[in-house]
DNA sequence: CTAACTTTGTATCCTAACGACGCATTTGCC
DNA sequence: GGCAAATGCGTCGTTAGGATACAAAGTTAG
């Protein structure tokens, strides 16, 4: 009975068409006050030279989630760090060799964290702002997740992923610049993070900066809690 | 040479798993104060009794965005309504009949507009908070897809979808105060919108209530334009 | 060593937005 | 006409945010 159903279901499904699935991972990093990205040299001949994004095709029986934490162990050799899905890219015609619908997911890692195996796999880091072209319709995953990520690191404490663990109020606020493309007063940015608590003093200096050093500080993601929205919140 | 390369691709891309993909829509309506969900009950045995969102597969040539819309299409006549993807659902086992992906589309439409063809498709409006459970993770998809909702319906008009042409304040209100789960200031909801400079004032009033009747407006939507987020945005 | 320079860290002032609330006005109902 | 219920307008106090002043700490050039 119940099985009979199950078995006309699959049937069902047998009849779907199918399609090709991927996961693409557009992973951020910051360094030297910018912005970068994570990209690999494209493995297919058609794409010669270009750069594209960190994907694989999505496996069987396999979480689309995990998909993309797996790709991000395999090519950074990175556990635990930031990911989340942003948005599916179907058209027809994006793939070279046929229909392919890929999932982007968007990632931030502390690039001190994992400076290994990188050039060993043709793997390197470019300036956000400097990628021009890139195979496939990276650049538009690209661009995509970038906009997401400065909608989202305005709302959320996702920055602090990007950063060491310890960091000093400048670079905080070099991270927010180079992300939202503005620039800021330094006292009123310091008086913002400073009311929001969130913040450690972790009694220690910068090292190695040719002026004053300032405190570092670790961000205390225990007392983080997602705000409650006030209701005029009603903005646009 | 790129024939060659082109093939390759080809070939390469054969080499991938392929899963089904499908589309299901979360339709929101407003009426009598509350918010609204299209549902129809399952077309699948499996599933007796139990409600779903409307969904359909992809098409082999069809984009995802297209998908969407014509599912709108085909079940509730409607054209040119407010339609954005939220999310992919992948879970293997989602689907008792095999993997299958879908993508989550949310839509607003105003329920007066096309009161039509309803009960011969065995599809009908539920109240968003009288829905206890539905087939396959449609509840889990409808549950991502209302908080999308909150999030976006406060920094975006989105609102203006789900009413008629010309509204009330009122009406304005408490499609706000459903979706968002709270209750506001009468007066400052008010000040707030007017401020805005978004309303269009009809010099019509509202008929038939039971009491003092309101000024209709109509939305501006010529008039909006994304306003820049100043950077202290920043707040979590 | 000292003066100039750079950057950090604290405090103050002003304005605009927001939440709370008072109250007169307009309609329906008895 | 009087009461209830909702609309429409205004005011007041608080607070968050932007601009600015200034002292403190450390580096570099003479």
């Amino acid at each position: 009975m119940k099985k009979n159903s199950v078995n006309a279901v699959h049937h069902l499904v047998d009849t779907y068409p199918k399609v090709p699935l991927t996961v693409d991972c557009v992973i951020f990093g910051f360094e030297e006050s910018k912005l970068k990205v994570l990209l690999i040299k494209s493995d297919l001949a058609f794409f010669q030279g270009k750069l594209s994004l960190l994907g694989d095709f999505v496996k069987n029986n396999e979480d689309l989630d995990d998909a993309a934490y797996r790709i991000l162990k395999e090519r950074t050799g990175m556990n635990n760090v930031f990911l989340d899905q942003v948005k599916v890219f179907g058209k027809p015609d994006r793939h070279p060799g046929g229909r392919v619908i890929t999932i982007a997911y968007c990632s931030l890692l502390n690039i001190q964290h994992h400076a290994l195996n990188i050039h060993e796999n043709e793997l390197d880091w470019y300036d956000y702002d400097a990628i021009k072209e890139l195979a496939f319709d990276h650049k538009e995953i690209v661009d995509e997740c970038y906009a997401w990520l400065q909608k989202r690191i305005q709302e959320h404490p996702l920055g602090f992923n990007l950063l060491p663990d310890k960091f000093s109020l400048r670079e905080l606020q070099n991270l927010y610049e180079a992300i939202l493309g503005v620039t800021m007063d330094r006292r009123n940015f310091r008086k913002k993070f400073a009311s929001m608590d969130l913040l450690i003093d972790t009694n220690e200096m910068e090292q190695d900066v040719s002026h004053r050093p300032g405190k570092l500080y670790q961000f205390n993601f225990n007392k983080y809690e997602k705000k409650k929205r006030k209701w005029i919140g009603i903005d646009f």
